[in-house]
Parts: structure tokens; C-alpha cells; sequence
RNA sequence: GCCGAGGUAGCUCAAUGGCAGAGCAAUGGUUUUGUAAACCAUAGGUUGGAGGUCCGACUCCUCUCCUCGGCUCCA
């Protein structure tokens, strides 16, 4: 069974990577003296990277359909593809006029160089291929868009252009490929936001910078509420810290260095400089350095959401997984080194706990971010440090089987992290909560306790998010539930629709009521058909639509139709509630 | 920041060099409605902004702002 499935995942990826050596040729052919790049397959299709002579000339939308049409013919014409193995020397010899291959070239150890060849095509390639393009279905492949993309991912290299293609084994997974796309789009938190009225962007406030709606607000509030609680079980304090503060903290913290290029400078009229935070955790380390601490004290844990401001290159803000100013809800614990592991243990247990809540939990990847062994002066602390931190993780990933991949190079200035990953509904991975233990800025910012022995000794720093960035996070349940949040969490939990004139007083009657046992609701009392009432209910995701009329009148009653699940019948009003309100306390999370 | 595609009414979109338009939403009226869009009317625009070409620009060119898809980055 597994192994007939790896097989289909092999042919798949065969198809693929060959599609991306058949594009790179009608390339060639239609562009003569390009320069090749790389072009393998990838989750859904594959790429190839060209740069075009001559020079800033880029592919438009209409030589993509060209270039499918014509690797199409090549198809029906059962191209062979064959490998070859050839020295280091005959290798250069001829990718000679191909600069890029060369650079490839260069790095493979061994003297033997692996080459695919169809037609008059040549690649430097390890393959595999299909062995004939017969094997490669012609109309379940599709040439998607082109975008920049630097060589071997590096910014300080030339930027080539790459054409994405998706490919399938058969037409219809394709189409229905293709369909999936279009159904996300429709949860895009973008266009829910808006939809629903959550959250909008001002041209003349500035990109990066949303501004939350009554009903964005009371979402973030209640987010708030509900992390800030789970936490305070587990023995987190609220701490409240300014936005701005002297560069002098980034400079100890080594922020300032790092991240020079993403802070917002500010300098008052006085000539004094500050900057917008773009992190919380020096402000919180002055409140642990504000008095002298013992070890009987720790672990102290500290809570903040606040506002966090980073300058972002332009290109990458968009939405609200990527914004200027963003909602913080961060958390720092400084304990002894002793107590950092079960601290760690804690915070994962937090985070599946809120996780869980919203039927996230499972639905992540856990990533064990560490440093980049290659290159240790891109952080602060000492060797011996990381070592220890790195372990640690690695311990609580296989004791809590979390499963954590190790992602080299991926930690923190300070240390090394798990982080949580989440899919939004185009399948892009965005990182929400996170772990990361920091023996470093407790030693740069000389933080201290009295240990047993009576002798002053520095604390450990765990930082964590569980609900991580509100805008993020938001944007995640928004694309997960389409907008269609739950019930505790629903701006508007319920809303009474009357049939005609003589029943607006009932359902006004209805709303009293329901407010009076703090469930949120309103009545639509406007001059519109209960047609459209409806409509306007289903589509705004409001959970609970109240329809009253004659009937619920006569009988005390009300007529429920529950979101997405149309008229469920009539009930009295206070079983309804009695009803709705265990619902809310439990947060329960209907489908 | 880089590569590419875009920006027309609050929203979704039309008008390819020759009078800027539709549906929904809004407003006013009529209708009082039984489970996903009642009817009539009115108003709504410096076509993102600035400059240029042209007798004439939503349309062509330059710059700029913003949005989207990628790349890079993400404390």
C-alpha cells in the first residue's frame, strides 16, 4: 500500500521536473541566449529560473501561453529522455556559454556530472525523468505565473525570472486543483475583512497599518481575554511597557545591529533619539532588573499585547500576516536554569490548550529553528549555551512528541526556537507561536538573582507567544472557520429578524432579553423583505438568525436558523438561551 | 528592497484615443413581507496622484503612491 503510493508520488515528481526541462528548451527555442538557471519540481508542479538576454528583459503573459502550446507539440512527439555521465571537464566544456551551470558546477564534489538529455536539450540534472514524454499527460499541466527569483535564493545575487508551472497526473485533479484555489480565495482574510467588516487599510494612513472596525476590535479584545486567561493559570503577570524607548536598550539587547534597517527612528524636538519598539522583551528585562531578586522568586512571568513596530521592506507587508505596526501578545520568563525545561513543557501545554480551542491543534507543523552552525557571529551568547538550549528543545519536542523538523539557521538573534506553523487558505506557511530560550540578553543586560549559595547568578529567559501576532492570528481563524468564527467569539451572536410591522416590538422584546444574559444581540427593524434579511444574516456569518412572526408570537416562541444549517424549527426563547449559553462557556466549534 | 501584474462610484465589474456606464450598496418613496436579493426614483467620479504626448487621454509615455503574485527577509 505505501510503497504503490510512494511509486505515484515518484511518477508524479518524474512528470514534473520533466515538464520543467521541456519549458527550459521551448525557452531556449524561442529565446536564444538565454542563461538557465535551475528548474525542479515542486509541491503541485514545478519552476525553472531563466535570465533573458539581453539584459532586464522578462517574460510577459502571453509568451506563457506560447510556451505551453508549444511544449505540448513537443510531447506528442515521445521525446526520449536519457542520462548521461560525463567528467568535470567535459562538463565545463559544454555548459561553457551557460554561467550559471558552471557556478553548479563548481560545487559538485564529484568528477563525475550527471546530465539529462532530450532531444538537443542538455541539462546538468540528477534526475529522475520519465523515460519518454509520452508518460507526461498533456493537458493536465498549466504554466501559472512568472515572478523574480534571485539565484540560489541569495538577494545579493542577479535576480532571474522563473516561470511557475502546476502539473498533475490527470486532467481532472488539475481542474479540481485549480478549484480548490478558486474556494480559497473566497476565505482570503482580506476579503472577509472587508466583507465582514473587521478591518480596513487607509491609503492615507499608510500600507502595513489596519485599522480594526468596532467588530475587529471586539475580536482582538476577546482573543485577548481568553490567551491572557489560560496564561494567568499557568502563572503569568500582566506587565504594561511604553512603545518608544531610547536606542540605548536595542543597542544592549544587539537589536539595534541586527536589525538596523527595521527600526522606526523617532527624535523628538529636543534632538533626542528613540525608537518604536520592535520587540518587548528588553522593556520587559527592566522590570526584572528593577529590584534585586532571589531564587525563591522565580520562575517570574511576565505578559504583554502591546504594539511592536517594524519597518518592513515594502515589498513584504501585505494583509495581516505582514504589517508595520502589529499586535503583540508576548510573555517572558526569567527562571533558573533548572526550571527551564518544565517552563518550556508549560508554554507548549498553553499553546496547545489555546489551540485546541479553536480545532487548530494537529493542524500545525512544528519547526526546531537552530543556528546556523556555519555562521555563529550572526548571534549573540556563548557557544555552550546554545548547545544547552538546542538540546533542551530537542528533549521537550521528543518528550511531548511534537515532532519538531530541525530548520538550520532559522533561530532567533539569542537562541533557538520552536516554532508553530500554520497553512493560511492558499496554502502558504505563516509561523504563529513560538518557544525560544535565551541565556544571552539576561547576561548582556546583567540580569541577576541571589542563588542558593547566596552568590548572584544570571536567570534564564524563556520568551513565548501563544497567540503570537493578533493580526496574524486573526487572519488564520478568519481563512480556517471562512469567516464564520465561533460562537463566543461572533461580534454579533444573534440577530432577530421580525416578519412584519406588528412584530418588530416582539423581536425588539427578544433582543432585551437575550442582552440581559449577555448574549450579543440585535434586530433588523428596517423596511427590508425577510428574504434579504436572511441573505444578509447568512452572509455576515452570524450564528443564530431569530426569525418571529405570528406564530412565535401566539406561542412565545422563536423560529432558529442556525448558520449554515438554514431553519431548525421553533423553541421557547429561554431554552434557547439556556441552550446558546452552554455553547459559549464550553467554546464549543461547530461545523 | 528586487522581478512581474494591476488600480474606473462604498463593493463587483464594463467602456482600447472621440459624450465615463451597469448591478449591488447608499438616500427618498411605495410595499409589511414566513427562511439566501420586493418595486420606483434620486444621488454618487479630477478614472489613485503628478507631469508629458495628442485637436482630443480611463485608454499611449515618464515619475510617484497603493494593491496583488513571487523572491529575499521575518527579533
Amino acid at each position: 500500500m505505501i510503497k504503490t503510493k510512494k511509486k505515484k508520488i515518484d511518477k508524479i515528481g518524474n512528470i514534473r521536473h520533466s515538464l520543467s526541462h521541456l519549458m527550459a528548451t521551448v525557452v531556449q527555442e524561442f529565446f536564444p541566449g538565454v542563461k538557465l538557471g535551475m528548474g525542479p519540481a515542486i509541491e503541485n508542479g514545478f519552476y525553472y529560473d531563466f535570465d533573458l538576454v539581453p539584459k532586464g528583459t522578462s517574460f510577459t503573459p502571453q509568451d506563457l501561453s506560447k510556451i505551453e502550446k508549444r511544449m505540448r507539440e513537443l510531447i506528442k512527439q515521445n521525446i526520449p529522455f536519457n542520462k548521461r555521465i560525463i567528467t568535470r571537464t567535459e562538463a565545463k566544456e559544454l555548459f561553457k556559454n551557460q554561467p550559471y551551470k558552471l557556478d553548479l558546477i563548481k560545487e559538485l564534489r564529484d568528477n563525475k556530472i550527471n546530465l539529462y538529455q532530450h532531444g538537443n536539450f542538455v541539462d546538468l540534472c540528477l534526475g529522475p525523468h520519465v523515460k519518454k514524454t509520452e508518460e507526461i499527460p498533456q493537458d493536465a499541466f498549466k504554466l501559472t505565473k512568472i515572478a523574480g527569483a534571485y539565484w540560489k535564493g541569495d538577494e545579493k545575487n542577479p535576480m532571474l525570472s522563473r516561470i511557475y508551472g502546476l502539473a498533475f497526473e490527470t486532467k481532472k485533479e488539475l481542474e479540481d486543483y485549480l478549484k480548490i484555489q478558486e474556494e480559497a480565495e473566497k476565505r482570503d482574510h482580506r476579503k472577509l475583512g472587508k466583507d465582514l467588516d473587521l478591518f480596513y487599510f487607509s491609503e492615507l494612513v499608510g500600507p502595513g497599518l489596519p485599522l480594526f472596525t468596532p467588530k475587529g476590535t471586539f475580536i482582538k479584545e476577546e482573543l485577548q481575554k481568553n490567551v491572557e486567561a489560560i496564561c494567568r493559570e499557568y502563572g503569568f503577570e500582566k506587565v504594561s511597557t511604553p512603545h518608544l524607548t531610547k536606542i540605548d536598550l536595542y543597542e544592549i539587547s544587539g537589536h539595534a545591529k541586527k536589525f538596523s534597517d527595521e527600526l522606526f527612528r523617532v527624535t523628538s524636538p529636543r534632538g533626542h533619539e528613540f525608537v518604536l519598539r520592535p520587540v518587548q522583551c528588553p522593556h520587559q528585562t527592566q522590570i526584572y532588573a528593577s529590584k534585586i531578586r532571589s531564587y525563591k522568586e522565580l520562575p517570574i512571568r511576565y505578559m504583554e499585547s502591546s504594539n511592536q513596530y517594524r519597518a518592513e521592506k515594502t515589498g513584504e507587508v501585505g494583509g495581516l500576516n505582514r504589517v508595520y505596526a502589529i499586535t503583540v501578545e508576548d510573555g517572558h520568563t526569567f527562571c533558573t536554569p533548572e526550571q527551564v525545561k518544565s517552563e518550556i513543557k508549560a508554554m507548549v501545554n498553553i499553546i496547545k490548550k489555546f489551540y485546541t480551542s479553536f480545532d487548530l491543534w494537529g493542524k500545525h507543523k512544528v519547526f526546531l529553528s537552530v543556528r546556523d552552525y556555519k555562521h555563529h557571529e550572526k548571534y549573540i551568547g556563548e557557544k555552550k549555551d546554545w548547545d544547552l538550549c538546542e538540546k533542551i528543545l530537542q528533549e521537550v519536542s521528543d518528550e511531548m512528541k511534537l515532532n519538531a523538523e530541525k530548520k538550520e539557521g532559522e533561530a532567533a538573534l539569542y537562541g533557538p526556537k520552536l516554532d508553530f506553523m500554520f497553512k493560511d487558505a492558499l496554502g502558504r506557511e505563516i509561523q504563529i507561536p513560538t518557544v525560544q530560550i535565551d541565556f544571552a540578553t539576561p547576561k548582556r543586560f546583567n540580569l541577576t538573582y541571589i542563588n542558593k549559595e547566596g552568590k548572584e547568578q544570571n536567570p534564564v529567559m524563556v520568551h513565548r507567544a501563544i497567540l503570537g501576532s493578533y493580526e496574524r492570528f486573526l487572519a488564520l481563524i478568519i481563512e480556517y472557520f471562512a469567516g464564520a468564527l465561533p460562537l463566543w467569539l461572533s461580534p454579533v451572536q444573534v440577530q432577530v429578524i421580525p416578519i412584519g410591522e406588528r412584530h418588530k416590538k416582539y423581536a425588539q422584546s427578544m433582543v432585551k432579553e437575550l442582552e440581559a444574559e449577555n448574549i450579543r444581540a440585535s434586530a433588523r427593524i428596517d423596511n427590508e423583505t425577510v428574504g434579504k434579511k436572511i441573505r444578509e444574516g447568512e452572509m455576515q456569518k452570524i450564528p443564530y438568525l431569530l426569525i418571529v412572526g405570528d406564530r412565535e408570537m401566539k406561542n412565545e416562541t422563536i423560529g432558529i436558523r442556525e448558520r449554515g444549517k438554514g431553519d431548525l424549527g421553533a423553541i421557547g426563547l429561554s431554552d434557547f438561551i439556556e441552550q446558546i449559553k452552554i455553547e459559549i462557556k464550553d467554546k464549543k466549534i461547530k461545523k
